[in-house]
DNA sequence: GATTGCTATGAAAGCGTTTTCATGATAAGT
DNA sequence: ACTTATCATGAAAACGCTTTCATAGCAATC
């Protein structure tokens, strides 16, 4: 409808300086009012705004890259778009930075630091105005070249510098948190499947294990550990691996959600019940968990949440303000898969 | 490494005018090289292939996007980003323009048809040189609108036109298929949950599903259809209500996956066995039911194929040709969710 | 009342490409 | 050999903004 009107003025499309021969002032003048760079009296303030509204103008933001250097777009390097647990965290990101006028530009690293780097390339080329990226794979080193050019947030790793804010998930408490609902429950022996160790997530939930078994004087026995891979299948794995092993256990932690998935299958095919035979707990608390046969007990963590808090955080720094945001703390969510040995 | 060479030369960014100076050429040659769009002398060429190499010149998309008004951006409507079926698909278009030098910019549209509406405006005005629609829910003649100015690819709809590629997928078939695997197994009381009225893919399946039962002489009894809403909760809440309606049934066709899973949950929770009890089918082929307890026998849907036939669709239609993707035909998935009666 | 200092605005110069237009050189046609 | 068509190339004009620079107008200062 909007264009129709704009067409009936004067056709082509509809640019600053339309409005600002409609308005009656120079184009210099409209770009002030668009970006409040200067002040402007009230009187062609009205007239240009009305001039837009008449115009149904929207700036051009390839244009205004090229000219001021600012795209409105932040670069969003995610390992996988399809990864069900940044799924929600890029949805956080989409919502926070919508709401400021800026846009998302997603790309995916594949776990791959050299693919990495070049994704940034390709967000660089597009001058992007800041960056995110997630558990990345990159140096801290490489990481800070880049924040020379741009703001970037990272999350998964600790890192201070100048240009860089980090948002960091407490994964070592999450990791005593599990442990401990099992303990409490009156478990004393606690299988662990372990994550890809490359992630430092997955080492840090370890320690959250190790050190909660310590706490409660349970001798710690290697023979209960097992490394998986953070998918489904490694968790199917090693929770086969686990049972063969005849290891005995009443509880299985896993270091996160997909590999539980992967655990409580193996347990239904060895026709072993959750929770009656095997208690189990994951990690991340993914959409699905509440759903799975039965609801998994998990430990959460709000991707929803950080990547709004991500995405916020860019802004603040965009806007030349100290980002305030600080993770939430790991929350225990019980449901019907852990119970009573 | 490259920044680093290039800075040795002189300092500032790399544009095309340096690598034009450098090779002792016309900025206009540099760019018909880069663009082929005109016949350069050998020698010439050789000069500048060596200035861009010596530099480490990249185009800058931006300043392209202004002058020549192609971004090398394809805007992708999405329903949510985060969705479990939806991003495979992203992901095969994600890697589809990749190898072509595109860049998708996603957009999520909450299947709002307001939104939606407004994702493409907001595509539009960063000069996306084409649009995927998937699944969208703009009408018919909104998309033939935008397609005057920039080819669209849509999916999950037939429609024909100027400047509009439609790749669909043959839903029917697909329901009938689910169905008449049921059929086969002995079943001949088999309950169906229906997806979202709004969605003609869903109407599509149950279609499916009635026409099956037809060809195999089974009545169709309406108590036994009870409507979802293709999330996991719709499909909990219809199977609950199936249940209490005491009405026989020894099979269970979800109209998705989702719906499924829940469908799983409900009947876990009544001490339901999957398949001992009833057979459980799903339709989508989701990644993890492969993984659910039992692995869900399912309809599969190509999606991550799909996302790489529209994006490489698009790209043809850009390169003026005409678009030869063709969708692959549904195909029965049977995992250990259904058996005999 | 003359000088100084702001302030609101416009003119014009970018930003890094593509593309049109013009031109001199070379090849072709008679 | 002289005009005409073809071709590779460069100059310059867009593309739609932002931003610097210049200036006219006006209030403040001594």
């Amino acid at each position: 409808m909007k264009n129709k009107r704009a067409e009936n003025v004067k056709s082509g499309p509809v640019t600053l300086e339309r409005v600002a021969k409609l308005a009656g002032v120079s184009p210099s003048t409209v770009s002030r009012i668009l970006n409040g760079t200067a002040v402007v009296s009230d009187e062609k303030r009205k007239a240009i705004d009305e001039a837009i509204a008449e115009l149904g103008f929207i700036p051009n933001p390839v244009a205004r890259g090229l000219a001021g250097g600012r795209t409105l777009s932040i670069g969003v390097v995610t390992q996988a778009i399809d990864s069900p647990f940044y799924g929600p965290a890029l949805r956080g990101i989409e919502d926070e930075l919508d709401s400021a006028g800026y846009s998302p530009l997603f790309v995916s690293a594949h776990w791959n630091p050299v693919t990495e780097g070049r994704c940034i390339d390709v967000l660089r080329s597009r001058r992007v105005d800041g960056l995110i990226v997630l558990n990345g794979r990159l140096s801290d080193q490489a990481l800070k070249n880049t924040a020379k050019h741009l703001p970037i947030v990272v999350t998964g790793r600790n890192i201070k510098g100048a240009g860089i804010f980090a948002l960091n998930f407490d994964n070592f408490a999450g990791g005593v948190l599990a442990t401990e609902h099992l303990i409490s429950l009156g478990h004393r022996k606690i299988a662990f499947i372990s994550g890809d160790a490359a992630h430092p997530d997955a080492n840090e939930r370890f320690r959250g294990y190790t050190t909660a078994l310590k706490n409660a004087s349970i001798p710690f026995d290697a023979q209960l550990v097992v490394s998986g891979d953070y998918q489904v299948d490694g968790g199917l794995n090693a929770t086969d691996q686990l049972l063969s092993s005849r290891r005995k256990f009443t509880a299985l932690f896993a270091a996160n959600d997909q590999m539980a998935y992967g655990a409580a299958l193996s347990l239904h095919r060895k026709g072993l019940k959750i929770p009656e035979d095997v208690s189990l707990i994951g990690f991340d608390d993914l959409y699905h968990s509440i759903y799975v046969a039965p609801p998994l007990s998990t430990i959460h963590q709000p991707a929803y949440e950080l990547g709004r808090l991500t995405a916020s955080a860019i802004l603040q720094m965009l806007a030349d303000t100290k980002p305030t945001a600080v993770m939430p703390a790991p929350k225990l969510i019980v449901r019907e898969s852990t119970a009573k040995p």
